[in-house]
DNA sequence: TGACGATGTTACCGATCGGTACGTATGATC
DNA sequence: GATCATACGTACCGATCGGTAACATCGTCA
């Protein structure tokens, strides 16, 4: 940055210009549909089209770049999670049902892997690692998220509420990978209908 | 087996004196507690006070001692699952809620990791590994069992309801090692409750 | 006693792991 | 056109991975 016309760089500010986005890219793919643990740097610098120093320039460790996709994966959660809002304002319930929805289809299909930040929580037992922070930090922030919902769609006992939808979310990630196309997540949406109705009436 | 007096040995028929079992319930230990991936071969052998070539002689990788490791989790599971049978005969409800209290108990502690088999299935996504098989195999004996103790209570959708407690378990299993001491597991009971209620009304 | 099966010891294999030292291409600036 | 920072590639590191060969030792039973 040699002084004069700083609006000479675009929209990213920090030094990130193609490779490790490629790097970050390629690390989703396979991070997610084959594990953390199960793939090494070399298949994600191979995969991306770039060399392993360009990774470590661009992140400090293997270690640290899960972290970084898992930032991703969440953010992309959220997107999903709350598109809701706009098919149905005002409507919690609505809003809910729209993800639970799309999610049990998801988790029927062949090869659905679950949710990355819990797979990472799995991977990744100890309580130092940087990947499971960032995981754990993100399902409070769902279960927090969860309550405010019950709580906007009239439930008599919000908080567990949110903790019954918070358990068959979880049981439909974990149960996706274990059943095929007929696994019990096909029964997500009723049964989560059956939750909030004892719930609200 | 040198010909006469096949009754010498005792219990055990297959060969399995004493380094198989220490191995065993060393990898049982290890596994469990970190994950399949994180633990080396050279951990299990030095916990159980044996040496590698000793494992070696008993398993034939270490994929395959995943495997037993898992049947032994299995044969494990089903008698904690199984043990309202006794304390409540020809009461199928008060039996399938006696494990629920119990895992709602056990997944609010500190230190829980969940379901083996589930995590080990999130460990391999592959469909080809020996543990993995074990893993699903189990799952959908676990639902079957499910679906018989939801006719037995009278449910007016069994298959339904059976899948409702299947996604409340796997639920707990992994919710169970995300959230500490007050985590959504401490409502599995209550909405469990719901369900059934739901489902028999 | 002697033979055998199970276990322990030691040393090693090739492969892969995460990570790095160091030289080279590139592209804008003066 | 020389300069200089940035980005990238080649080649390599020590450590650890799962797994094995060869041999010594021990206890058991005939």
């Amino acid at each position: 940055m040699p002084a004069s016309n700083p609006e000479s760089m675009s929209v990213q500010t920090e030094a990130k210009p193609k490779a490790a986005e490629r790097i970050r890219r390629a690390a989703r793919e396979l991070f997610y549909r084959q594990g953390i643990r199960a793939i090494g740097v070399e298949e994600i610098v191979t995969q991306a089209g770039v060399t392993k120093p360009s990774l470590y320039r661009s992140y400090a460790s293997k270690d640290e770049l899960a972290a970084e996709y898992l930032r991703d994966y969440e953010q992309a959660f959220w997107k999903v999670f709350e598109a809701g809002k706009e098919t149905h304002p005002h409507d919690a319930r609505a809003q809910l049902m729209a993800y639970f929805e799309g999610l049990a289809q998801r988790a029927t299909q062949p090869g659905y892997r679950g949710c990355g930040l819990t797979n990472a929580v799995v991977e990744y037992p100890g309580d130092d690692h940087p990947a499971r922070k960032v995981a754990q930090a993100h399902k409070r922030k769902l279960r927090a998220r969860l309550v405010a919902l019950c709580e906007a769609m009239g439930s008599k006992a919000p908080e567990v509420l949110a903790d019954g939808l918070l358990l068959l979310l979880e049981g439909t990630y974990a149960s996706g990978q274990l059943f095929g196309r007929q696994g019990p997540a096909r029964s997500l949406v009723a049964v989560a209908e059956q939750l909030i109705e004892a719930s609200i009436a």
